[in-house]
DNA sequence: CACGCGACTGAACATGTGTTTAGCATGTTG
DNA sequence: CAACATGCTAAACACATGTTCAGTCGCGTG
């Protein structure tokens, strides 16, 4: 990180740390205040409150993924998120990790960038189809937002559930385990036969009226 | 609810209602006393803490859950968990939604039904590729983790996600809606060809010396 | 220089919240 | 009956934390 930053810019960064780490609530003032290296007023001095504070973050990091996702969107919704975070920028982790908590507390920005997440997925979900090189779906708007779940899913995968896979926390590591059986999951399937498909959707017509 | 409980009952149901709707942080004892009809001093007069509180909520959930989770094992992994969700006993969600929000914040109970998950997801894997229903797996134990991640991520949709979806919020709607597009993806896969995973095993095989 | 203005700090303030304590009612026991 | 344990409450306490305030420093400008 250049240290060369307005104090804005330090307090804003720092804040996205704290909160991605700890969550809006957790984190506090004077904790985000001093890796910033300042004190805590002036954190309130240069942003109002903590609510706006956080409203500085949102926008910033919705601003950053949106570039990022933009430059290289490629087929299967957020592969080429995930190839990103292979590379992994300690940065972009964090990102994503604070988009996360963003998105479960349900904050405005959020909103904007599932909403962009589940459209850009959508249109390569589309263009696969026409051309090919996916199979056509009943529901492509679903198909689309679970793409994005599942992409966010295992991006922000909880500890639990990295140690179940043998990684201490999740990481780079974690996401190489399971990059292959994913793909083969999306390459032929999981069910040998159309029984359970069918079977749901014989219940789900039942249910359904 | 039947309200012929102990109060330690009335005080613990409530008490994982609050922790479940708004995280263990911002759910404060008064709020939890007055939803269980009692005074906060008599919470912490039965439980001792706000945190013994949350083990005591913590074990009971798991416990619920784990009986509920070994008592219809499906194929799929959790599919017997989404059945049951579907037809949607209020509280049951509620459970799942308290087990989540333990599972971000690494509680102990949450580790053991993460285990408990993946082990059982495991074993249906296993069964479903012994007997031929299911396609066999480069690394059967991370495809397990993906589906309980996948499950878990499903039913505990954030709102964002859900509005893509047409559903205000998260509900038996969302599920029947991601249900039939899930199991096609579980049965044809996504893409038509090999490509995709071909390129993946490569791209592996380069950055994984 | 004098002035003012913005960045910045440290201490004070206000409030929300976990916990403690003193006390009350009720029922049980010696 | 007296003593005591138990379930329970209301008020007080302690402390963390968001926010405000008064004042200092440094710098550009009239």
């Amino acid at each position: 990180m250049c240290s060369d930053l307005t104090t804005q810019a330090k307090i804003r960064n720092a804040a996205i740390a704290h909160f991605a780490r700890d969550g809006f609530q957790k984190a506090n003032l004077r904790a985000v205040a001093a890796t910033a290296g300042v004190s805590a007023g002036l954190v309130i001095h240069h942003f109002g409150s903590k609510d706006k504070l956080r409203s500085a973050c949102d926008d910033h990091v919705l601003s950053v993924l949106v570039r990022r996702a933009r430059e290289d969107a490629d087929p299967a919704g957020m592969r080429g998120v995930m190839e990103e975070y292979l590379a992994d920028p300690e940065e972009y982790r964090l990102q994503v990790r604070y988009m996360a908590r963003a998105i479960e507390e349900d904050t405005p920005a959020a909103a904007t960038f599932v909403t962009t997440m589940v459209a850009e997925s959508e249109a390569i979900l589309r263009a696969g189809i026409a051309d090919g090189s996916m199979h056509p779906s009943s529901d492509v708007r679903a198909l689309a937002v679970l793409t994005v779940l599942t992409s966010l899913a295992t991006l922000t995968m909880p500890p639990p559930l990295a140690r179940a896979l043998g990684c201490e926390s999740f990481g780079p590591e974690a996401l190489r385990r399971l990059a292959v059986p994913t793909l083969e999951l999306y390459t032929r399937g999981l069910y040998t036969g159309g029984a359970v498909l069918d079977a749901a959707k014989d219940a789900l017509k039942e249910t359904g009226s």
